[in-house]
DNA sequence: ATGGTGGTCATACCA
């Protein structure tokens, strides 16, 4: 069987919602994994997912900031909601998506910006950011009693230098500076995830899946960021038969600052 | 060195 899942940060769930809908009428992927859907629990537009064939919905979300959500047509089983650094936002969601021929773990991330400031002794939030990722290393890519496990989501980090428009001018720039790209690399190969996006498309190829608002035309200057990823389990490699990056979907009426990014897999 | 845009909630805070 063929296997999709799509990771979005949309800024505001509610505010993009057409967009959102649009995305799924013409991509259908199996599973959505949103990020900062800024949206409390039980103003959740859950109407609208299952009317599309998304009847299986995870949300771990709160007002005003942050928020994740898994959407899938396939059931969700035995989902977590953890808490990082003993602070009670919602940046984390996994669930088991039972799909027919392979259940797999599915971890959801909004990982901390941290700021503008990449010191943490004076800045809180990248130390925030820092310790974060020290926590992460508690998620492995064991999928315990699935078969698979997948980890997507916004990570706010560019680890190569062909993830970032300048990889010198952006080496003192919050999620480009050596101490996070070490730091995520290192956990993620000691977690044993594989970065799905980087096997599908080679390193020396630049891919951005994040342009700033505040460019003057986001297209032209192309200053774009990969801080979006996918990382499996080191089974799911064989199985992934394409990326794409919707760079479209930046230009699409009142866009998120991201766009999708989808992984399809033949198991 | 600075400010640029956008979302939330209602005045600054966060990205």
């Amino acid at each position: 069987m063929t296997f999709s899942i799509t990771t979005w940060n949309i800024n505001s769930v509610r505010l993009r919602l057409p967009i959102v809908i649009a995305f799924l009428e013409k991509y259908a992927p199996d599973v959505l994994c949103l990020q900062e859907t800024k949206c409390p629990n039980d103003q959740f537009p859950s109407g609208a997912f299952r009317k599309l064939g998304y009847e299986h919905i995870e949300v771990h979300g709160q007002k005003g900031y942050h928020g994740v959500a898994t959407i899938s047509r396939f059931p969700l089983e035995d989902a977590n909601r953890r808490t990082f650094c003993e602070i009670d936002d919602t940046r984390h969601l996994d669930a088991i998506v039972r799909t027919p021929d392979r259940a797999v773990r599915v971890h959801n991330f909004y990982v901390p910006a941290g700021g503008d400031e990449p010191n943490p002794d004076i800045n809180p939030k990248f130390a925030h950011k820092l310790a974060f990722l020290d926590e992460m290393r508690n998620i492995p890519a064991d999928p315990g009693c699935a078969d698979s496990a997948l980890l997507v989501g916004d990570l706010n980090i560019a680890p190569l230098e062909t993830d970032v428009w300048s990889h010198k001018q952006l080496l003192k720039v919050v999620s480009h500076t050596p101490i996070e790209t070490e730091t995520l690399e290192d956990l993620r190969l000691a977690g044993g995830w594989a970065d799905l996006m980087r096997n599908h498309i080679p390193p020396e190829e630049k891919i951005f899946t994040w342009w700033s608002y505040r460019a003057r035309d986001w297209d032209v200057s192309d200053r774009g960021r990969r801080l979006d990823h996918v990382w499996g389990s080191a089974d799911l490699e064989p199985a992934l038969r394409g990326i794409e990056v919707l760079r479209e979907a930046r230009g699409w009426e009142k866009p998120s600052d991201h766009v999708p990014v989808t992984a399809t897999f033949e198991f």
